[in-house]
DNA sequence: CCAATATAAATGCAACTGCATCTATATTGG
DNA sequence: CCAATATAGATGCAGTTGCATTTATATTGG
């Protein structure tokens, strides 16, 4: 008698997980060699403008930034220094708790990210819009959130 | 009278966007994070690893391997080293190219291939397989396939 | 209230990456 | 055949990342 075997993992997985790899690879080397052509920030300095402009005059904690762009706790300080430098947001102390900050955009910081979006706009739309019609992008669009969660 | 404007780029396309970032690094980062726990060499290693067992005794050159795997040349240059001095591929010169070199997997490299797939596999199936239905695998694969064509 | 513990953020150091360039060999056009 | 050019691969250097630890302030249990 034949029992079945569990085969881990199965073909498709696979075929997923490198086309996951390839298609991440293809899209975002390309937007970033886009970006920097045009001597812009790299893509990670607009996810931290677009929150903290979304955060509007609140301004948001590094640790906030941390919980959503889920990057290192370190990697995120050396942003937000790099960011700083250049005059793109302003770290202020944070009067109901000693040990943080509280990040702002600076105007500065809303005109590079305006800049970016010159660019990484029309990247997503040359990587991604060009590639499938509207109906297959929101199977896309799904499928991609599931394996996320 | 009024003229519809593109926008560039579609709603839809900015979420595909977002969500291929989001699955790729938390899939991704998942993997790498248990082959390091399991002290194995990083991902990139295993796709080395992988070509050139595929090439067998024919081995594989430098440039060949770029070709599959889309590293930049110098990236490529470092990572052989490494595989090299811990033994796991061998350079050989080319004798029919004398600038070039032939590189094979050593018995050592398919043993340490061999274990980070005994990581690497339930990681993927952990990944993708547990994520998504046969189905649905099949088409995020063929969707996969043509954003990044 | 204070000692123990937890959390926010920064940082020293080693490893890794990207860029530009360099060396060495091959190929090609005159 | 040789000078010019192209290709294979390595490498110096500056910038970035990862890891572990450190500093400073908050919180919590006795």
């Amino acid at each position: 008698m034949y029992i079945s075997v569990m085969v881990s993992p199965s073909p498709i997985a696979v075929k997923v997980w490198t086309r996951l790899i390839r298609a991440h690879s293809k899209a975002l080397s390309g937007v970033e060699a886009q970006l920097k052509k045009a001597r812009l920030p790299p893509l990670s300095w607009y996810d931290i403008l677009l929150e903290l402009e979304r955060a509007d005059t609140g301004g948001l904690r590094p640790y906030e930034l941390q919980n959503k762009l889920l990057l290192p706790q370190y990697a995120l300080s050396r942003l937000i220094e790099r960011l700083a430098s250049k005059g793109f947001v302003e770290r202020a102390s944070c009067n109901d708790d000693g040990r943080g900050q509280l990040l702002k955009i600076t105007a500065k910081g809303r005109k590079i990210k305006e800049q970016m979006w010159v660019v990484y706009g029309p990247a997503i739309e040359q990587h991604i819009d060009q590639k499938l019609p509207e109906a297959e992008l929101k199977t896309l669009s799904d499928l991609l959130e599931k394996i996320a969660r």
